[in-house]
DNA sequence: AATGAATGAGCCTTCATTCAT
DNA sequence: GATGAATGAAGGCTCATTCAT
């Protein structure tokens, strides 16, 4: 299973071994039934364990799913990252983020899923100030990154609070259409012009 | 109240005011707690009714939940559509299909949080097929239009799933920012430059 | 059943009659089992009624402990303020006392053991603070009763902390003897030599 | 501590040691917040040793608190014998009763918290029996003692149930308004006026 | 002797829904 | 049409106890 592959990253080791278990199983069921509807019991059946182990590993049903959502965001941010700092200049990273975001999504399409489900729930959470500071603090250092292009006059012209959504915007809303079954072609296909799309909606700014 | 102006459009008369009152009530509640978080008992203290006469109008929770659904979603094709038929080309269109959606979710913000909040709950509902075909049917309509305008070729080397992530991603990305608080402009403020935006993304296929 | 008599007492009238049916069946389990041992369960099938209905009329395990206890001790006191009433001097008063306080514990000695079993449990309950204020304005009371009494002057040797315990300390020691087997004669049978004893040691102060 | 040096009393050596130490540990909780409510997590947090080490000591939970009342009983029975085997007659042993029980309860505040806190839920126990003996052994004892003594047709109008309440209910009742914090001056401030008026209050007899 | 992960029965509580008045 | 007391299935969670290491 791929999902393992993820969370062997995150939480490494055999002594985590039922941990990744348990979250393994139970992003199965939240994406099957929704969060709401999936009961202890059910991840218990799935990861053949007892309640005690679960509650041993987590301290509450919120706690499995915090796991998993950080889990998901932390991996995805080490992928951009990597993408990122590959990059000479902010038209490659524009390419290079869509790229691995798209990567990402298709290879764990489970985790991508989890991601849209939960941000509701998650947002109302226990940990919610957390996620939210921490997602600021990504969404900083992505500006920061672009700030040091030697072409980042490009983006100058464009409000900052529009950036993000121009460049991502489209192919988030892809993602979620293939990931809804609403399309069927898969995002990578689709990377070069999303890329290019992205690129090109910049240009509305430079006159 | 702006959304009882809404809901009057959907549920008129002076009989469907108990109605109109209680969806209010829940709607407000369910983006203020979650859907599911949100108990009967809740909406009938919000309210001022009885449980009975909550479920003397609505059969189940979910009859609540799929009202204000329908309602918002019928209500935000209704507008969308009257923009479409004023435009005379593909460009316009865009335009007017922008302008349109953000100044719903400018007037609408409770609706439109909870259109984003109840879409993953509602596709596991009762409705959820229902919901899929009028979708499905949405967008077909909105793809007659399109092929149907003098400057439809424009469109003609985009592929076709990509299409609506293309014009209406990014706009969508800025309000989901908009209405969690993430950014403070008016969306309506940026309509032109993100129907720009949506415009140039698709020049990316002109050669 | 002694108990319903007290009960009404508490809370009259036919609506009330199921709330008087659960406190009954509770307090019999109480005093069985333990509170903590006695579940809700057990409460629903003694009293026959639901789990709901008992979440109905009090929010919760903690709220029939409470509504027995404060049920009980308003009964002592009202009891106990009758008797004071038609007292005329200080040694009335205490004979007075302490006849009423035995009659309650021999009328309702299920109340008594709750009483002394659940005044640990309450003190750490949600209502601890009440429940103390409430004792503390009832000692007042005597207090102020005693002091106004033609031979209060008898009792202006006896340090104010002392008088409660000196005048019921031996009483309350017999009931809790009684109630738990270890001694059998009633208590009642032993009114008038309390009352003097109490009185008697009194005089310790007297010269 | 004061505790530990009570616990050193009944469970003397270093081979003890831990066993002090859970035991002073689960005391501080018990009283803190119940016993039904301590759990062994919070004993072996407080005590840093291991669950396992816990059960390896004491066999249940209900074996810790056996033990601490146990302990607390028959320290308080030796300093109270103690006290009695100086005394010449029933008068002075009356006095050394009550002095050594106020001394005890000043002296280990704690333990005195508790064996109040545990009665009841000691009552239905495992050891019920056991203790129930025990206790009634005790007052035997102290019954023959009295029987022995010079003067004791002192006593002899007083009905055997109600001595130990005559004697000791006043020095009770004001030791527990001393551990609950409802009265501040010292329990031994008192000590010489409690047996007085205990004594004074055998006078009602003897006529 | 010590450790602490694992077990699982059982408890309190919630809440959508019904129905007699 | 309106009311709200009553129902009871089901869920999250606790915690004493065991046992392999």
């Amino acid at each position: 299973m791929q999902n393992i592959a993820l969370l062997e990253r995150i939480y490494p080791g055999r002594r985590a071994e039922l941990k990744r278990q348990i979250l393994n199983c139970a992003l199965q069921q939240f994406i099957q039934q929704g969060i709401e509807s999936t009961t202890i019991e059910m991840i218990r059946d799935a990861a053949e364990t007892s309640v005690g182990a679960i509650y041993h590993h987590f301290k509450h049903k919120e706690g499995i799913v915090s796991a998993l959502y950080i889990s998901a965001l932390k991996d995805q941010a080490t992928q951009r990252m990597q993408a990122l700092q590959q990059s000479q200049n902010l038209k490659h990273g524009l390419y290079a983020v869509i790229h691995s975001y798209l990567d990402w999504v298709e290879q764990y399409p489970d985790f991508a899923r989890f991601l849209y489900a939960a941000s509701y729930s998650v947002q109302q959470g226990i940990h919610a100030e957390t996620l939210k500071q921490e997602n600021l603090q990504r969404n900083l250092q992505l500006g920061q990154w672009l700030a040091l292009q030697p072409d980042a006059e490009y983006m100058i012209a464009v409000p900052v609070e529009l950036r993000l959504s121009l460049m991502i915007g489209p192919t988030e809303s892809y993602c979620r259409a293939w990931l809804s079954g609403r399309v069927s072609p898969l995002p990578t296909d689709y990377a070069n012009v999303l890329a290019q799309a992205a690129w090109q909606s910049l240009n509305a700014f430079q006159m």
